[in-house]
DNA sequence: CTGAAAGCGCTTACAG
DNA sequence: CTGAAAGCGCTTACAG
């Protein structure tokens, strides 16, 4: 039923167009996705009517009628993760120029979350689907993905296969990059500080790899975590100086993340500076150039422009039936900063 | 026409769903929306169907028939930026509960990119539409939003409204409140060093406000910026190299953002202590408490999540038919660090 | 309490 | 070179 009221301007359709152009919709249709032989003329004159009602194509009745989209939806765990957002540039960057366009959701590592998207993502009907790894996934959410007939990308975790693509780093290997620093520095007593574990699977998958191989070469471990103290700064200070006070023999420790770690180095010079000049400190994700002043930070790097090209791509792929590698494993660079290897 | 080839699983369908529950599509859908009245038994019958099938509604059409739709769109300059990412978060968590999704792009601070992120926008007949504010805008971008009647929010410039809604600090009074700090502490020859401020002209205005105050006040001004320069770190540090070369006595610098005033101060360490020790030193964004580690910058700190949850109000208010204030400028916080001040 | 009809704005597959 | 017909999967507005 029409409705009646005319409340806000709806947007031209293509009969409006037509009816300026004097043509049929289905030839401005055709003219404006440039299939089929229109003459100059009549081309001109629909474009010229197309742009004087400024008709946008309404997307919801396109894919509808040609059971196809150009969206490509993204699910991340936080938004706020420079690490994502650095991956979610480099996807939409690469998929722009194919006139794909890109639609965000954030999850908050939190798998209610991820299936309610993942939900809103198959109601758009998307042209392809990225998922991020290393966390927990419902089986209900599997399930509907694939009844859908959904392929999904997956970023972030490269040591597993849970997706019809999967492109990150080994977490695994990464932590022990990260150990053996340690053993090859000399150290004997090692520690690992980090929060919400439970949530980020691939955070986990590291921890363990660092106690795992730090254990295995003698060193004694410690884990100090917490499942609720925030990811930042401020969550590095708060276990570090619970670590500090419990612990006074600690040689080195190894951070969740770059920012925990800044924030554990704070913690360190604020009981003294002794602690921080002596302490090794390593973190994880490379930012910390961007961020401190004197402080450089071992830590581990690597390509946040290379991981969303190869996600990109993928999509890419799997929408032309194309076939795409399962496992794509990114590197990981080991960065020598000034808070670890100068001891002394 | 139907397609013949049944390729990939296409999803159930309302039909799909009342062929196995015994029911029409008509019926099914007024269950799942909880419309009219239906038997309980009836209802039951037809939940039941929908999860064994995977059932997820087609927006697309839901959209198309009921002409409304339950997406916002946002456009921010830059997805990388903790300042928009945060008020995208906030966003979000404002609008969840509403069942409201949100859909992001990012404009690169680009007005055509800009331009085409709104016809994309516009091409699904969002809910509501957020934009940001500070970036030069095209006459056919304007005129789209217009002739489709698309009432939009804008976010982070309070000092002008452009949109039906613009909600922001006042950039303005927070580059006169850098210089005012400046004078309070007796300084005579101040710097600003900035880049890319003929497309950020929220920083531009603050730039302005600064230098303006600051020669009001009979202080000298230098203005070191540049049109490429990364506004990172590492931009800071460059642009301060470039001017502790050519100048030797200015003894404030007030920089464009928290980021690049950490790199001022890094490269004012490499150049012997001396500098940075003696400098005054000044950021915007409040993100450096987060970053650094004997460093506390003295910045202009405000709520992202205050401005995000203004801007989600506005939207929902907007799309109810309600009137919304048109400018909505949001408190800056001064906030003393040890960058500053400490001037003997 | 349930459903048949008409329409949303496009596209596909034909016909002229 | 151009267009009339049928359909995509929903919803609105009615009728029973």
């Amino acid at each position: 039923m029409k409705k009646i009221i005319g409340s806000r301007p709806r947007g031209a359709t293509l009969a409006d167009v037509g009816l300026a152009a004097n043509v049929s919709p289905m030839t401005v249709s055709k003219v404006l996705r440039k299939t089929g032989r229109i003459s100059e003329e009549t081309q001109e004159r629909v474009l010229e009517a197309a742009v004087k009602l400024g008709y946008v194509p309404n997307q919801l009745a396109g894919s509808l009628g040609s059971a196809t989209s150009n969206i490509v939806c993204i699910l991340i765990p936080s938004a706020s993760d420079s690490v994502y957002s650095e991956i979610l540039s480099s996807i939409s960057r690469t998929l722009r120029p194919l006139e794909l366009r890109t639609f965000v959701g954030e999850s908050n590592f939190d798998p209610e979350i991820e299936y309610e998207q993942v939900r809103s993502f198959l109601s758009i009907r998307p042209a392809g689907l990225i998922l991020s790894g290393g966390v927990q996934r419902l089986a209900k959410t599997d399930d509907i993905l694939e009844k859908h007939g959904a392929d999904t990308v997956q970023i972030w975790d490269g040591d597993r296969q849970t997706a019809t693509a999967n492109i990150g780093p080994s977490h695994e290997m990464a932590g022990r990059m990260m150990a053996e620093h340690f053993v090859e520095l000399g150290l004997k007593n090692v520690a690992y500080i980090g929060s919400e574990l439970s949530k980020d699977l691939c955070a986990a998958r590291r921890a363990e790899a660092f106690e795992h191989t730090a254990r295995q070469h003698g060193l004694k471990f410690t884990a100090i975590t917490s499942e609720s103290a925030p990811r930042q700064a401020i969550g590095g200070t708060l276990l570090t100086e619970r670590m500090l006070e419990d612990q006074s023999d600690i040689e080195g420790v190894h951070y969740l993340n770059d920012a925990m770690a800044i924030g554990g180095i704070r913690a360190m010079y604020q009981r003294g500076l002794v602690a921080a000049d002596h302490m090794q400190v390593t973190g994880f994700n490379g930012t910390s150039l961007a961020t401190s002043v004197r402080t450089r930070l071992t830590t581990i790097d690597m390509s946040y422009t290379h991981i969303g090209e190869a996600a990109a791509n993928a999509v890419i792929s799997l929408a032309a039936g194309q076939p795409v590698s399962a496992v794509q494993v990114e590197d990981c660079k080991f960065v020598q900063g000034n808070t670890s290897g100068k001891r002394n």
